[in-house]
DNA sequence: ACTTATTATTAGCCTCCTCTAAATATATAT
DNA sequence: ATATATATTTAGAGGAGGCTAATAATAAGT
């Protein structure tokens, strides 16, 4: 099984990827030294999970982006799990989840899955990969991409940033939310 | 805070207290090399967790009581939240918490134990240590130190003997349950 | 095109946790 | 009491993952 660290170098690609990553973004992205990003970034194209074109960037193989997505997968349903239980914010949510996704046994995740009723999406509305790494191909757009004056529905919103998960809920801006966009600025 | 593996040293040091541990006991607990468990013992009775008198055995200081409890504490209670929301078998659970007690937060810990209404035993009737590392102390016997043809309340059942375990649950000896003795054997 | 700034990599070191093999204490048996 | 067996510790090494400082490669600016 792969380690901690493993498993968050390999989500962490994936959430920059596809395109190859740049070192010093997968080391900011993991509060690492560039120098430790580099160390791994060769520990796992040793292993075959990374392709690693030394100076230009890395980026996963198939088998890095099946385990990126099994770590994904469990982040994911364990939000779901935790949402529907327990009455936490959204910023805690994902910050156990973050933690918890490293400990979760196949079995266990199989046993949440069914519980949940093998659901598509996590309550931001982030698509849930399947026990293989199956990510539904849906025709999504960016909020900066949308057409004008027209309903569209909230698919997903972004987790990472907590002030503006905090503004968007103020806003009754949720998954599966219609909203039609009247004018754009940045 | 601590790592896994001090985490697991200072529980398996509580399970085979309170007198001074073996080494050899604390490693073959552990599935690690003697020489293994010795070392670690040095390291927590510099950090102040643990009392080492080499060749006699360690022990818990009261420090290393304390977050040995509050590791107690996270496995019992996520054993009675898993029991609660998802169907597993007793082994199960029990393996489960095992993994995920070193990943739960404070906040995480204290959300489960409110939405349990802060219990005070796990499904299998082991006391929970408070916040605070409390234990309720009450007058409990072993199996072989009961009194014959008296009624008396299970509070426990080991739970590491996974066969011991299905025997026990196939004949309906739960925590709660009222027996009474009407002969020993071996 | 040449200098400067930015990114990546290498080199070398550290901590944590593990191991095996060797040495030392303690306990047991005759 | 001495020999043997068992438990414990020390010595020495290794892998994983992190760091800083130094070097090398690429990108940018004039």
């Amino acid at each position: 099984m792969d380690s901690v660290a493993v498993e968050n170098y390999l989500k962490s690609i994936w959430q920059l990827g596809p395109n190859d990553v740049a070192t010093l973004d997968l080391a900011q992205h993991l509060n690492v030294a560039p120098a430790s990003a580099t160390k791994m970034i060769q520990r796992l194209t040793e292993k075959g999970l990374v392709n690693h074109i030394p100076y230009r960037g890395a980026s996963l193989t198939s088998e890095g982006e099946r385990r990126a997505l099994s770590v994904v997968r469990r982040h994911r349903l364990l939000e779901t799990f935790l949402a529907q239980t327990l009455d936490l914010g959204s910023e805690q949510l994902h910050d156990e989840a973050e933690r918890l996704e490293h400990a979760l046994s196949n079995d266990l995740e199989k046993a949440i899955a069914d519980y949940l009723g093998n659901p598509q999406r996590d309550p931001h509305g982030h698509p849930i990969p399947g026990p293989n790494g199956e990510l539904p191909v849906v025709a999504e757009l960016l909020l900066s991409e949308c057409p004008l004056n027209q309903y569209v529905t909230i698919t997903q919103v972004p987790d990472r940033d907590a002030e503006m998960l905090t503004w968007l809920e103020q806003n009754e801006l949720f998954p599966g939310k219609q909203v039609k966009l009247v004018s754009k600025d940045s």
